[in-house]
DNA sequence: ACACTTTTGTCAGCTATTTGTCAGCTACGG
DNA sequence: CCGTAGCTGACAAATAGCTGACAAAAGTGT
C-alpha cells in the first residue's frame, strides 16, 4: 500500500517515513506544498499524511484543492498546535483524522490503519453499472438480471473495478490487489484475467486505456 | 438540507437540533427504531444522524436495512463510550462516519459537513481552464466536452502543465518530470511531444515563451 | 486416496500504438 | 537580415495489450 508523506522537516519526515516502511508502506515522501498537491491529485495513494505547516502551499489548501478535485483517499493530518478550531477547520476541509505532535509512531499507525480501512470499506452491497450488476453479499455478478459464472479471481477483478468505477486503475494497481507482493511483474495475468472475464460478461464493461490501465466508466461521467 | 436525527433520548435531541437547525438544516427527529426506518426509507434525506442505542429496532440494523435496500444517503453514528468495536461494526454496516458522545457541537456539525460534501462529491474531479478540461481520475483530457485520446506521455505533459497553470515551466524541468534522469539533454523529445498535443487538442492551450520554456496561461493572469 | 473438473499462471505469436530520432523548415528576436 | 529556438513530417524501434494453447495447481466428489 502506498502513502504519500508530506512533511518539510527532514527528521521528522525520516523517523515517520522509516516507521511507515517497517509496516509494510510504500512511501513516497515529499516536502515541498505544490510539489505534493500535484503528486496526490495523479498518484493512486492509499492514504495520505499531511503536516500543516509546510513552504510552497498550506496544508490546508492542499487538501482542500485535492477535495475540490474529487479525491476520496483518506488524510491524517498532523500539527503541532492542537487547539479545536484547527481541527475543526481541518475535518472541514476534509481530513479523516487528527494527529497533534508530538506523537507515539504506534498511535500514528493506530490512526493510519483505521482511515485506510474506513475508506475501503464504502461497499453499498449492490454495485449496479449499465447492465451489470455486482452482488457483494452474495459475491454474485449479473447481466441483464442473469448471474454470471465468475472463478474467484475474476470476480475480485471485477470488483475491485466496479466499486472503483469511472477510475482508472492501472495494471500495477490491479496486481497489487490481486495478488500477493512478491508477484512477478513481467506477468501478463491480469492481461489474460481481463480477456476472460470479458469473454465471459459478453459486454463491454472494462475499457483499455492502452498505457494507463482499465476502467468501468460510469453512465453519468 | 433535510437531516433526519434519530435519537431517543429527549435532551440530547432537542440540543443537536437547535444547533442543526442553527447551522441552517431543516431537520426531522425521531425517536423510534421503526419509524425512523420507514422514514428513511421513504423521505429524501440530504443525510441522517444516528444514535445506536434506541428502542423499537437497533440502530446498527435500521442502517444495515437501509442499506439492503439501496439508501446511499450518508450516515453519521453517534455512540456513547467510544470502542473500536462498535466503530468498526458501524461502519461494516454501512455508516460513513462516527462520533463518540460526549462531542462538541462544532465537531458534529463540521464532520457532518464532511459527509454530506463527501457523498455529494461524485463528481468528476477536473481541472478545466478555456475550452480544455482534465479528469484526473479517468485520465482523461476533453476539448469543449468532448473526451480527446492521448498517449500516456502525453497526458503527462497536459497534466502536469495544467498542474501549474500560469507558471512557465523550462524544457529542463518537463524533462525531468517526463523522463528518466539520464535522458540526453540534447534531444527534442519534448517539443514534438509538444506539438503533437497541440495538433490533438486543436487548441491553443499550450504557449511558447521562446527561450525560457512553455506556459497555460489561465484566465485570469 | 483417486479420478475428474475447474481455476489460474505462463508462454509465444501477433497487431496496433507509442515514442524517440532525425533532417529540414519556420519564424522570432535582435 | 541573420542566427537560433522551436516546429514538423517521416521513420523505425520499442512497447503494450490481446489471444489461444498448454500445464500446473487447487478444488470436488466418490
Amino acid at each position: 500500500m502506498r502513502i504519500l508523506l508530506v512533511e518539510d522537516d527532514e527528521k521528522t519526515a525520516e523517523a515517520v517515513s522509516a516507521s511507515l516502511v517497517t509496516a509494510g508502506y510504500v512511501v513516497d515522501h515529499e516536502s515541498d506544498g505544490e510539489e505534493a498537491w500535484f503528486k496526490g491529485d495523479t498518484e493512486p495513494y492509499a492514504a495520505v499524511v499531511l503536516d500543516l505547516g509546510l513552504p510552497g502551499m498550506d496544508g490546508l489548501s492542499i487538501l482542500k484543492k485535492w477535495r475540490q478535485a474529487g479525491q476520496t483517499f483518506p488524510v491524517l493530518i498532523l500539527t503541532a498546535r492542537g487547539n479545536w478550531d484547527e481541527r475543526v477547520e481541518g475535518i472541514d476541509a476534509g481530513a479523516d483524522d487528527y494527529l497533534p505532535k508530538p506523537f507515539q509512531t504506534q498511535e500514528l499507525l493506530a490512526r493510519l490503519r483505521a482511515i485506510v480501512r474506513r475508506s475501503a470499506g464504502q461497499a453499498t452491497p449492490v454495485i449496479t453499472i449499465g447492465a451489470v450488476s455486482l452482488d457483494t453479499r452474495q459475491m454474485r455478478v449479473s447481466v441483464d438480471g442473469v448471474p454470471t459464472h465468475l472463478s474467484p479471481q475474476e470476480y475480485r477483478l471485477v470488483s475491485y473495478l466496479m466499486h472503483h468505477a469511472g477510475k482508472v486503475v492501472s495494471q500495477l494497481e490491479l496486481t497489487e490487489q490481486l495478488y500477493a507482493q512478491d508477484f512477478e511483474r513481467e506477468s501478463n495475468a491480469v492481461e489474460v484475467l481481463v480477456g476472460r472475464v470479458r469473454k465471459k460478461l459478453g459486454v463491454d464493461l472494462i475499457k483499455t486505456r492502452r498505457g494507463f490501465g482499465y476502467v468501468v466508466e460510469t453512465p453519468e461521467s
